[in-house]
RNA sequence: CGCGGGGUGGAGCAGUCUGGUAGCUCGUUGGGCUCAUAACCCAAAGGUCGUAGGUUCAAAUCCUGCCCCCGCAACCA
């Protein structure tokens, strides 16, 4: 025994992790959440139930004094940042059910019913923490750490204090952690972090402050009001707030217990790889603790770096997605991060990459392809809608790909390979593409003959069907664009919810409208190459 | 000896775990087509897979040394 695996959930609980509200979000998180958004459609397309939370982490010292310097109550400053924020997500059509704040009110419950159950299991304790501590960064460093005696990053002498906290016993954790990774290989993925994890659990843990006295912007321990939660009981707990927990604990008959069991554990966390150590390591831990069942996955992905130069604030290079979205569109920067880069690992961000990337699969291989082939629908049978009339030429070969893709592409989902997926879809726009290469419509229009009446009817027929079944499989990624798709082949858009699955071939007919560019390419200014500076 | 990632035709990447003719997209050059967003299709040029050695019938792939770039180093995706 020691810790919880559960088998699947009815739900898929996937999440991001929380985003502190002291700055305009930026590229790299946006990535997360679309990581994150093209992985909830894609489930859901496969049929699953999914929830998908994300959220701001408000309780940080860094957020008060921000506050502070605007004259608002650290609340008001975060009521405002998150409204923000989600403004944002919503421009970039990120489907997430919760957005969690860890200043709720449901939050708050939690995390003291948690830190309670801890405290009283004994695997919280008080001890007076004593250090070299630099004002400058808020921090402790150890003698090692320190440039001759002096902070590494600010270069000023620090100060040994010692205060009174609360830790959490995680050394006690550290075999059935070990025991974790050993038993269930894929926890953490990539697989190349996970030596790392290893590595570090098997140099011996520590116990970790969940607690400081020093500022009052928290939620106060439930067993010492002197103290506020610090970071990980709150941050990392907030996942079983999304998760609905607090409905779980009210279990008085009002509220709905099963929401909680049917969502957690999680599908999968995504992460920064940066905080691969506190979910891989804390917050397991902290679950043990509390007799909760485990994630199945935690998922770290790599940093958006522009020209190769990490984001960050203090460079002055953290562009904003609305700043880029406002010139591109959302569907083109959706595409560029997700299907550009390497979720995995580090990416980049170029505008000139974007613009090309965008022009090259979405206006011209995707977006003409559905202009194409609807103007030559409309124009070689304006008066009947089209129906599948059985086979003369090579369109089984067509559907057969497309039939073939559903299962490459739900093998992309479980390894969560964006890239991969869209490079599945862009191979049948160019599939498409290249079978009206090969039979030549115009020409079969032309001959006139009953015979090649059928051929050119079976002909459209299979470009229109396959672009109904990319439009489905095209949505986890470019929800604006492919309502549109279904509009202009004359359909209803259909919901997520199973779409993949529901797909027959040659179910329907199709009577267009009047084709427009979904895609239009983009062109290169010169002024958007220029990095904006904060 | 802190930890990890990366180094593959002009650019961006896949392939490395499970050795066996070096692949994709963009770009370049030439050709084809006319339904379409000057979009689409075909062909060609272009790489001794960072480097030195080793294992093997055979190495981008396994082993060893070295060089270069980039992150992280216990609260900034």
């Amino acid at each position: 025994m020691g810790f919880k695996m559960k088998s699947k959930p009815q739900v898929d609980y996937v999440s991001t992790a929380i985003v502190y509200p002291n700055s305009r979000i930026h590229v790299g998180w946006a990535w997360e959440c679309l990581g994150a958004d093209w992985l909830v459609r894609g489930l859901k397309g496969l049929g699953r139930r999914t929830f998908f939370s994300t959220g701001t982490d408000e309780h940080s010292i860094n957020v008060q004094k921000a506050a502070q310097s605007q004259g608002l109550s650290p609340k008001e400053y975060c009521d405002r940042m998150a409204q923000d924020i989600e403004k944002v997500l919503r421009n970039l059509h990120i489907s997430y059910d919760r957005f969690a704040r860890t200043s709720d009110l449901d939050h708050q419950r939690v995390v003291e019913a948690v830190v309670k159950k801890a405290y009283q299991k004994g695997d919280i304790y008080q001890a007076k923490y004593e250090g070299l501590y630099c004002e400058s960064c808020e921090a402790y460093y150890t003698q090692k750490d320190l440039k001759e005696g002096l902070c590494p990053s600010h270069g000023k002498p620090p100060q040994w204090i010692s205060e009174e906290n609360y830790f959490f016993r995680l050394s006690q954790y550290q075999d059935r952690l070990l025991q974790l990774f050993q038993d269930h290989p894929d926890f953490l993925q990539p697989e190349f972090r996970r030596s790392e994890v290893i590595n570090f659990i098997q140099s011996g843990l520590k116990d970790f402050s969940i607690s400081r006295s020093t500022f009052d912007w928290g939620i106060p321990l439930p067993f010492d009001s002197n103290h506020v939660v610090y970071v990980w009981f709150d941050a990392l707990v907030h996942y079983l707030t999304a998760a609905g927990l607090d409905l779980k604990l009210n279990a008085s008959g009002q509220f709905d217990s099963q929401v909680f069991d049917e969502r957690w554990p999680p599908h999968v966390h995504i992460i920064g790889k940066d905080i691969t150590r506190f979910h891989c390591i804390y917050w397991p831990a902290m679950l043990m603790a509390l007799d909760l069942p485990l994630p199945h996955r935690v998922f770290a992905h790599g940093y958006i770096t522009i020209k190769g130069q990490k984001l960050s604030k203090s460079l002055g290079n953290g562009i904003t997605p609305d700043e880029v979205t406002a010139v591109t569109g959302v569907d083109p920067f959706r595409y560029y991060l997700l299907a550009e880069n390497q979720f995995a690992q580090d990416g980049n961000f170029d505008w000139e990459a974007l613009i090309f990337k965008s022009n090259a699969d979405l206006a011209n291989d995707w977006g003409n392809l559905v202009n194409r082939s609807i103007s030559m629908t409309r124009k070689y049978f304006p008066d009947q809608s089209l129906s599948w009339t059985g086979r003369v030429t090579h369109s089984a070969q067509i559907q057969a790909s497309f039939e073939e893709l559903l299962k490459e592409l739900a093998h992309t989902l479980d390894q969560i390979n964006p890239s991969a997926y869209a490079a599945a879809c862009c191979a049948r726009s160019r599939l498409l593409n290249l079978y009206i290469d090969q039979t030549k419509p115009w020409v079969l229009a032309k001959k006139g003959t009953p015979e090649a009446f059928k051929e050119l009817q079976e002909v459209l027929y299979t470009l229109l069907e396959g672009i109904r079944w990319l439009a489905v499989f095209w949505r986890p990624i470019l929800p604006v664009g492919m309502p549109d798709v279904f509009r202009q082949l004359g359909l209803d858009c259909p919901a997520e919810q199973g779409a993949f699955q529901s797909l027959k071939w040659g179910e329907i007919s199709f009577r267009p409208n009047e084709p427009k560019p979904i895609y239009p390419r983009l062109e290169i200014q010169n002024q958007e190459s220029e990095v904006r500076k904060d």
